[in-house]
DNA sequence: TTGAAAGCGATACCAT
DNA sequence: ATGGTATCGCTTTCAA
């Protein structure tokens, strides 16, 4: 059980300071062949490997960037730490995950803990952050970014899409399906992105003056949609609609649970659109139309942000908007003219 | 800007030596009330939190587990994500991760990079990893714990179930649906789960005395499930198969998308079953009947497994079965006897 | 009970 | 180009 080789260690084995040890493993100044050779043969016959723990103290620099999240659960986080976790990489970044299940509390937590972690940055990924987590992390003095739906753009600086955009977008194509009689489904909840959204869908249906009837779930989940329909079925065939546009994928599935069923088949009695093609929508069948959110890319783009913060101490002056895209599959129909 | 406060300023703040701040701070020792509140006073004031960091370097103990798999990604990752970060938290274990989308040197990169960030034990989550990666690790005297399927439970001990009995009790249960001419659909690869798995399935076809063809895919996934099908479904039509018991749910859900596609109606002219109980078998229609693995589970006792190691400087001395669930859904159709 | 000082494993400044 | 040494923020031994 022989202890951990250390710099020390190479020193004596190289016959050379410690301070040339430093400065062959660092690059950071001349040292002549013959010594750089002698303290490389050392390095690998001892298979050192600099403590990075002991790198970090005297160097304040942890090269470690923090994430809050709710739960790594979630579909899409994966899509998110994939392009964090690409372009930390890239940088030399490490990531330090934090799991706070939306608890208030245990957000508190995960700041102190990142924060005695000393990372360098944070990036927070949560549906709904209260701004009091925000504010602590500021008295930390810890440059973030947050990848949050519940604020607007203005209000807090983060990476997104333009919410209102896509279910517009999303809105034109039932419309160019030659759909007449919509209707849109939505928790009832009043967050920026929820809200974009509605308008956005609102926006497009007035712009070609259509019927439309706009419903509230009480939560944005497969047995919301579900029950939803359950007992708003009748209402749907009264009103003759043809289209529903639902502000969540996992509203659609619910709903299209609830369809398979009744034996209701899809899309021929009804269309339907997603949002957010999480992987349900892909691998479902009828495979789910629905908004494609570029998590990967927002994960990645925070991440660069964030360093040319920590390097250049520039502010994250605005938001940025990136693509979605709307994905077309097979639970919209296309009716005749 | 001001600088994160130390202890040195805790010490000034409280009037009192740095060490008796340490032994406030960790209840070492006895302190006597007024210099405690006088220390606890100042940290409050200061809004004091220990640098981890250096705490670790000196007390040589990181508090970290590192985490070595293929890609946070994969649907069942979460799952054990999320049974290691529980337990972790509980024994004040954090973790870190790396993702090595399965590639060999990438691997090593990561076993070095968690070496020289001092965590204190590994877990690796890999669905094959190298043997070489192993000794990679034990050369580090880096306590480990693999969570694998490709090597059997006695070459390398590991958390898991047992694959025989769990296939062999999903064939039992389509057996018991009174189905008589199966297949067994597999991917060609010769890893241990793969192998237990159809031994599994092979006892008892001929503990039943029943009809049974064993059919390879190149690969595991949708893909593969698909293709498959297209290739196969006029055979089994001629064999008059009416079960399909698949050796992971992706080769099944391909198998169900060429059904949707094809409209052959699931289960009412095929029964199939998946292994692996992803997310997908639970939320695809016709919900798919599945065996389930007790990932988060497996996670939790193998941080458990770690700690005791760690604790007591205990080998871990054989692999641990978990109970695995037969998941009965919507694929399955009892037959009439 | 308390404080002074050594040391954890590295970096970087200051000499030489 | 090279070496000696202070330092990073903390814990812990050793005296007092």
């Amino acid at each position: 059980m022989s202890r951990k080789p250390t710099m020390e260690d190479v020193k004596n084995l190289a016959g050379v300071s410690i301070s040339t040890v430093s400065r062959v493993i660092n690059g950071t100044r001349k040292v002549s062949p013959d010594k750089t050779e002698a303290v490389n043969k050392a390095i690998e016959k001892l298979g050192y490997k600099p403590n990075e723990l002991a790198r970090s103290l005297v160097m304040k620099r942890s090269n470690t960037l923090g994430i809050i999240l709710d739960d790594i659960g979630y579909g899409y986080m994966a899509q998110y730490l994939r392009g964090i976790d690409e372009i930390g990489k890239m940088y030399k970044y490490d990531i330090l995950l934090y799991s706070t299940f939306g608890d208030f509390e245990i957000q508190k937590k995960a700041v102190d803990f990142l924060s005695s972690k000393q990372v360098e940055g944070i990036i927070v990924i949560s549906e709904k952050i209260n701004s009091e987590i925000l504010y602590l992390i500021r008295e930390h003095e810890i440059p973030y970014i947050i990848l949050d739906q519940f604020y607007s753009p203005e209000e807090f600086k983060t990476i997104t899409i333009d919410y209102k955009q896509a279910m517009y977008d999303m809105t034109k194509y039932i419309i160019d399906n030659n759909h007449k009689k919509i209707a849109y489904v939505r928790e009832r909840s009043s967050s920026y992105s929820a809200e974009s959204k509605e308008t956005g869908y609102q926006e497009c249906v007035d712009d070609f003056n259509l019927e439309s009837w706009v419903f509230n779930t009480p939560e944005n989940s497969i047995e919301a949609g579900y029950n939803f329909l359950e007992k708003n079925i009748k209402k749907f065939r009264d009103y003759n609609i043809t289209a529903i546009v639902a502000d969540s994928d996992a509203l659609a599935i619910g709903m299209l649970h609830y369809f398979y069923d009744n034996n209701i088949s899809i899309p021929e009695e009804f269309s339907i659109t997603g949002f957010g093609n999480t992987e349900i929508s892909e691998l479902f069948k009828p495979s789910l139309s629905s908004v494609r959110m570029p998590y990967y890319d927002i994960g990645a783009i925070a991440v660069r942000m964030l360093v040319k913060i920590l390097r250049e101490s520039e502010e994250f002056e605005k938001s940025i908007n990136l693509k979605h895209e709307i994905m077309e599959r097979e639970t919209v129909r296309k009716l005749k003219k």
